[in-house]
DNA sequence: CATAACAGGATAGATTTTATCCGATAGAGA
DNA sequence: TCTCTATCGGATAAAATCTATCCTGTTATG
């Protein structure tokens, strides 16, 4: 039912890097300002540069910046970033997940719920969060 | 992000009794029907029966039926007590099971969504959902 | 009082979560 | 070019949670 701690560190590393979208900053002055243990983070960080949510530079001067600005990237991309799509059941991803969802009467109600908690998520951009 | 088999299986199972409220039925005939393992079953349905959601019947002919009519009980009921409240992350429940909501940004989007999937689950009753 | 059915506690395998470590790689600057 | 620094990516593992089963005890029926 909950997003796990990666994913919310996630949150709160994107959150961080939106406060100062076009410096270059390191895995360690996140952990540190942001309270995340360094090398979890450094994992984190790995995908959230594959979802192309930030990029990373490497060597002397080297660290992480987002990929595009803050308004452009939802709640939404980053849990899918690191935990997949948002769904509160299996068959609201996808119905075959589960072999009783053709007589199931639950089933839509989850399809529905996922829309909306998505709407939703897709709607909360980082721009919002700046201080 | 997702609820639990466990959660799965109660809401399948009050579906099930949500069809003949007024029957007293075996464990053993819910597994079958629902495709639920059994002796899982059987705990699920004591977390019911302490949340007053079933009523159970002990020896010969014993069984299980609703404690309350379909329409007064609702998806989130049944959440609550296999899992307890709903919710996207830690501090939607609780302020302080996280250190960093003080300085939090994006804690009020969980509180807000939390809120929103609450009532949507509260209205979706098992009286919807009888054949 | 024999039997059927639930109650509740103990247990355990599988999976997921939450990390940590280390050798490899790449870039900046001397 | 050489060195230093910081990320990359893979391996590893402890802890927690999920999923499920079993067994003994209790209760009610006929
Ligand atoms: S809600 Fe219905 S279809 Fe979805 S997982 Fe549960 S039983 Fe299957
Ligand atoms: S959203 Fe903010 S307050 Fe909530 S758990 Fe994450 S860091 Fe803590």
């Amino acid at each position: 039912m909950q997003i796990t701690r990666e994913t919310d560190y996630a949150i709160r590393c994107v959150y961080y890097l939106a406060g100062k979208p076009d410096e270059v900053t390191m895995v360690d002055e996140i952990s540190k300002e942001m309270c995340i243990p360094k090398s979890f983070l450094a994992k984190i960080l790995q995908k959230l540069s594959r979802a192309k949510i930030v990029r990373s530079y490497r060597g002397v001067k080297g660290g992480f910046r987002l990929a595009k600005r803050p308004e452009n990237i939802s709640i939404d991309d980053v849990i899918k970033a690191t935990e997949g799509p948002v769904a509160m059941n299996i068959c609201a991803i996808d119905k075959k997940q589960c072999g009783f969802s053709d007589r199931c009467k639950i089933h839509p109600v989850w399809v529905s719920l996922r829309k909306d908690v998505e709407g939703i998520l897709k709607n909360k951009k980082f721009s919002q969060f700046i201080a």
